[in-house]
DNA sequence: ACCGCCTGCTTGTATAGACAAGTGAGGCCA
DNA sequence: TGGCCTCACTTGTCTATACAAGCAGGCGGT
């Protein structure tokens, strides 16, 4: 049985716009569309993959594929044993871009600058040592950086990196690569935390940003890990009129 | 060739605890690893499947499998005709929760609560009519709802939605279930862009959320599709020290 | 009536083999 | 020298087959 003998009889079914489109998407675009326009509600059954291989002419291991890449991005949840079934409730989590300050202005075609207010290694409190899995009095880097779009300061990055994994760290030129570029290079991220707040500032923030205490601010905590070593924990603070977080996500 | 025979040669490359894992499992951790110890820089070249094939001794659809969802996940980059890469500079996005309030608001074990300030279909003007990509003029329905966490107000609901979308939504009894409930059921939704932002309240926003104007505000504008109709526009403020966004993100 | 086993269906994984399509380098020819 | 063609190698996909593991309902025995 293969795909090409059987999908004449079965085009009907499929979409119209099945041209040149690789089977298991073909699946995928089927599964959905009925997922979609609520055919099949939630907890339903989807048919088996037994099923689907006669009903659409694919081979089990294509109609797999895609009931495995729909189940991923959270379409349907499958049990062995039982079947597969339209997920309830899927799970409505949105994907930020959360990037490299320096990269994103320069993307506005504008000028990065950025100021360094502090760069040294101290022992650790019991917060920034907590918060990066070490032992209270450890040694620990800091830095304290603003950064400037076109003269005008958008970001005060305050961060605290984890010696075991960023050694060579207080030796970087933090005019020319951003801490947030040398981390990424250092320690490939494998996962990442992030709380977003929005604050008023401290007389110092307000200070350091040029802005009024009373202005709103963008606070993005953000913590990274490597593998399983504790990579870095930052606070960054932005003035609420200069900047925004922007996301887009798509799954189908 | 079968995995099990030759795994036994090749098992000093591969993880220590492969003990019960799939063969296609052991395969991305076996990459990567190498690509998080930094053996392979960005840029540079992985071993071509029919190489991988060989060294760790499993079928070629199975390291093919590892490399496609090693690369979904954005580890690595391929190409066909040419190789599979180490992806330059991993996109830095990262997952955000945002779920229904109600839901989160139970969750904390608290008492969620609702009012409506309006429900109506309106002739939209032009912005809304942009966001949700209908002409100038044509019905649309509003909303206006202040949600309360154990009586404090944590979110005001400014939303637009899709009549064709949605053509009940003006029925629907709003302080049973939320807006949010109802449209993810009416429209699964496949697509969202979000927008997140610093701001200080309008002096009608801080009455309705009980704060004073100088209070800053986190402002959630979000947009939703579903297949390819656009569903809803919407402006969701929260009091900056009532509310935060959470999320985790991690990949392996 | 209730308990336990068995059996058929389901998903999950693994493999070998096949062909399509794109890339890039090297060689050939003008 | 420069342009074109060929070819080896790569990824991308599809299939048929196989076995493992989990679930649920039916059947029989007590």
């Amino acid at each position: 049985m293969t795909g090409l003998e059987t999908i004449g009889t079965g085009r009907m079914t499929l979409s119209q716009d099945d041209n040149n489109l690789p089977a298991y998407q073909q699946v995928k675009d089927y599964i959905l569309k009925r997922v979609l326009k609520g055919d099949w509600p939630e907890g339903e059954r989807v048919p088996s993959e037994n099923e689907l291989t006669r009903t659409l002419g694919f081979s089990r291991m294509t109609v797999n594929r895609a009931l495995r890449e729909l189940t991923s991005e959270g379409w349907l949840t499958r049990t062995q044993g039982a079947g597969t079934f339209v997920a309830e409730s899927r799970p409505q989590s949105a994907v930020l871009d959360i990037r490299n300050i320096a990269d994103e202005i320069r993307e506005r075609g504008h000028e990065h600058r950025s100021e360094i207010y502090m760069l040294r290694a101290e022992t650790s409190g019991s917060t920034e040592a907590g918060f990066l899995g070490l032992e209270e009095g450890s040694e620990i880097f800091h830095s304290l950086i603003v950064h400037y779009e076109d003269g005008r300061p958008v970001q005060l990055e305050d961060r605290y990196v984890n010696p075991a994994a960023a050694p060579d760290y207080l030796n970087q030129d933090f005019r020319s690569i951003t801490p947030y570029e040398y981390l990424v290079k250092a320690a490939p991220l494998s996962e990442a935390e992030h709380v977003i707040q929005a604050i008023q500032p401290d007389a110092e923030t307000a200070r350091l940003l040029s802005i009024t205490p009373q202005s709103p601010c963008l606070l993005l905590k953000r913590r990274t890990w490597s593998g399983d070593k504790s990579v870095t924990f930052a606070r960054l603070i932005h003035p609420g009129d200069r900047y925004q977080l922007w996301g887009r996500f798509s799954s189908s």
